[in-house]
DNA sequence: CGTTGAAGG
DNA sequence: CCTTAAACG
């Protein structure tokens, strides 16, 4: 069974104190008033909550069912050695209320990178304090918004916060852990928005970033993990012809995704499984998206092209609620 | 029992789909790398939440234990033939939520009035709609704040939002309902605010609202409830001394009170009750102010002199629970 | 739909 | 402390 924290049950119910003196129950005296409804202005809202919360928050079997470890041999023939889970959690607190932390500590990576935590440094609860892990947070100057954090075990040789861009390090998007024989980088990729307002911003993002990264790549093998907020090919999502024009489907990013990879990068889930449909990180939270598997891969490992046979594989734990994005996992030797 | 909504159970916790079809369980690989955990920036926050929900939102004994009638005779000798409730709800879709609604149809009182409701009226839900009333809603322009509403058995001769004053009635603070025989006046006060910014606007409307109702007098008796947002005197909260220079307690706030019964009201419980300490309507949600019956009185029942002896009764239902405010009621005989 | 901060109480 | 709306995804 996994922990499961002290946590007050939330039962929303208009309360009666218990030191009632007056119990005499008499018949309400008859009322010469009498009542027809009819006139008033009609409540055009439906109800106070839809039907039933999404099952999102609701366990159906416990994480115990899950195989964390991994059998598979890379290409070169060699067991992993080195675990990285990423998650994009939508708001760290929510996910710590749900219990999210007990899929880390279950999953019990060497590393694990958080995406959008939403949460200043001053507001971080107790739970985040992980016992084996250094921990590593960068916010966004904008409070509620963005940010990442990264958890590891060995502690890297550096830590570097952001990408030397003033716009983007400004929204806690990046930290780049070096490590003594590769950098881990952990993404959160600016969203194209509604409308797509914020297209320019994320092609802009896309050529920064792939700068910054090229550089490392000439010193250390790298692995990039994180919300790359794209679905690249049209595998990649449920609905790619009704997407076309909306956020993280847009020719602009696909095809700054493909120009990313073309500088020497390897998407790890696809190389391993390039047929394999239906397998999505993020369901919007609309419609019960989640339950179709109406989805979007945007959630990635990408490694260096030098160290793509050292990958033994790349898991959707597509079993673990509490966020609109599940964790993804990867198995690698280096 | 009082009639239990269908409502979905909040759960919050991680979940794991029942569909994994990964269960060979073998021992993580050795790892080559040691944890120590040490020097990483410490969260400052405590807890994502204090230790246990407040009991608000707990059901500790039913409605059922409530006695809703009233057995006392006015001092002409009668019963009561009118019963009128008021309750500020602070945000009514929470109050339904909480099952709100349920004390409202076990009180049975024949007109209903509330402040604080908080709501637009292209978003109240289906439970607004109570059989047998009618009812009409006045909300502020600014969405979210303020507003009041009234439930009715009996249609009123005439509604009237407002009390021609453009700024207070761009705010939902009053509905006036005219019945045959008297006036039925619903107010939300303005509260004088943090540091008392909005004291003048209160005491404007002290002097916008005593000439309106005065007017009124002059025609039929008058009934006002509502949230008036004034501790009258010493007896009326718990802690005077300290509050002198707090909204709802402010020489200001207190001698507009005296100047309105002044000028013919009678404030029905301290009239019926007038050494009964430690009576309010109101509490803080801070430091579980309640449980200690850290209080305010600031709902009340006021009537035209000329029916103060019609007046049966003024029951403090602070057993019911759902909002910072607790519901009053007045048995009277008209 | 769900998480967050901000205003208001 | 608690409710709400607004921003963002």
């Amino acid at each position: 069974m996994p922990p499961k924290r002290n946590r007050a049950s939330k039962e929303d119910s208009v309360r009666v104190k218990n030191d009632t003196n007056t119990k005499i129950k008499s018949k309400a005296v008859s009322n010469k008033r009498k009542s027809n409804t009819d006139d008033h202005e009609e409540p055009t809202a439906k109800r106070v909550k839809k039907v039933a919360k999404p099952v999102l928050n609701k366990i159906d079997t416990d994480l115990n069912e899950i195989n964390f470890d991994c059998s598979k041999l890379n290409a070169i023939g060699n067991k992993y050695n080195l675990k990285i889970s990423s998650w994009n959690v939508s708001g760290i607190r929510a996910v710590i209320k749900k219990n999210g932390m007990d899929y880390i500590l279950k999953e019990d990576a060497d590393i694990v990178a958080l995406q959008e935590t939403k949460c200043d440094k001053n507001k971080l609860p107790e739970e985040v304090k992980l016992k084996g892990y250094h921990y590593y947070f960068f916010e966004s100057k904008k409070p509620g918004y963005s940010g990442v954090a990264l958890y590891t075990k060995e502690k890297p040789v550096n830590i570097k916060y952001g990408l030397d861009n003033a716009e983007f390090d400004n929204e806690g998007r990046l930290i780049t852990a070096e490590y003594p024989n590769f950098y881990l980088l952990n993404a959160y990729v600016p969203n194209a928005g509604q409308k797509l307002v914020t297209l320019p911003k994320r092609l802009k993002w896309n050529e920064v970033f792939k700068d910054y990264v090229k550089d490392l790549d000439k010193k250390k093998p790298v692995i990039i993990c994180g919300d790359l907020n794209v679905a690249h090919q049209e595998i990649d999502l449920k609905n790619p012809k009704t997407n076309t024009k909306n956020a993280g489907f847009t020719k602009e990013e696909r095809e700054g995704m493909t120009d990313f990879l073309d500088a020497g990068f390897v998407d790890t889930f696809r190389a391993l499984y390039p047929d394999k449909a239906d397998a999505y990180t993020f369901w919007s939270y609309f419609a019960n998206a989640r339950s179709k598997n109406i989805g979007w891969r945007l959630d990635y490992f990408l490694v260096s092209k030098q160290i793509k046979d050292n990958v033994c594989d790349n898991v959707i734990r597509d079993e673990v609620y509490g966020s609109d994005h599940c964790p993804i996992v990867l198995y690698i030797n280096l």
